[in-house]
DNA sequence: CCGTATCCTCCCCGATACTG
DNA sequence: CAGTATCGGGGAGGATACGG
């Protein structure tokens, strides 16, 4: 994440306050800010969501999910989960036995991330055919005119 | 937006099946996600959902945004303003007049993205404090380790 | 006022190779 | 099997200057 600027969205602001936070002076959501774009940047990144996703239908050992999301690399899928495990999203479990063997869960928190994600992307899956269409208008309007 | 990998994610796919996308050979959900992607990476902007928010209080013209949103270069509002018009999410009125003076605003399905997108700002909201020790702790554990 | 064009920097992430 | 270490290309995005 980048560093945060201190903005005043209205409908965030609302929120912020429904929350409790303090909204003295106008900068009542930048102390949130911050925390919310982290959230918003796991649902961005490339792969979080379809980990979480994976993750949903119960546990996973590493290699599951390596093979399981396609094109994703050892190296992004480690610290993806790394992240995840971090902010309490997944919980992970070493075995040990050999082969090694590492277990991977959503946590209670994660699972309850889940639903407003899956909103976003039901959202997107019943809106997909609006937005080709505007897209394609739009280019074609674009490169009409130059 | 980078190339999409197809992925058989099962709660993705489920949606996708209830949207009567086709779940031949299980590659259901890998045509719709790159559509849920491009929404998804929007939401991961950095200021797009900002601006959404920004003008969910009425129509704004380009120099209130600007001012409005902290830190946001004239570049990337231009940019950000194009993609989100492009989608249809956003609508771009320029009246003859001098000056200069345009305005933007929500269109009806820009609208309807709202509230999935401030269901997780929400929830970014309620669960600030919780992933906030999560983090604490998990830094902790890391650096006492090593 | 509302952009576009250009440059330039930083950091994301993929590829690859190596360890316990 | 489940990672870490290191290198390098490329894209995102800020600063600045200029145009309609």
């Amino acid at each position: 994440m980048t560093t945060m600027p201190t903005t005043d969205v209205p409908v965030v602001r609302e929120l912020a306050e429904r929350h409790g936070l303090p909204a003295e002076g106008g900068c009542a959501a930048a102390e949130a800010t911050s925390e919310v774009r982290s959230v918003l940047d796991r649902v961005g990144d490339k792969w979080s969501v379809l980990i979480l996703g994976m993750l949903s239908g119960g546990p996973q050992r590493f290699t599951e999910l390596l093979h399981g999301i396609d094109g994703i690399s050892q190296r992004m899928l480690t610290l993806n989960l790394r992240q995840l495990e971090r902010d309490g999203l997944v919980s992970r479990t070493v075995h040990a036995v050999v082969p090694p063997r590492v277990d991977y869960a959503l946590t209670d928190l994660g699972a309850t991330l889940l639903p407003p994600v899956l909103a976003l992307v039901d959202w997107a899956l019943e809106n997909t055919t609006t937005i080709r269409d505007h897209r394609d208008q739009f280019d074609a309007r674009a490169t009409s005119a130059g």
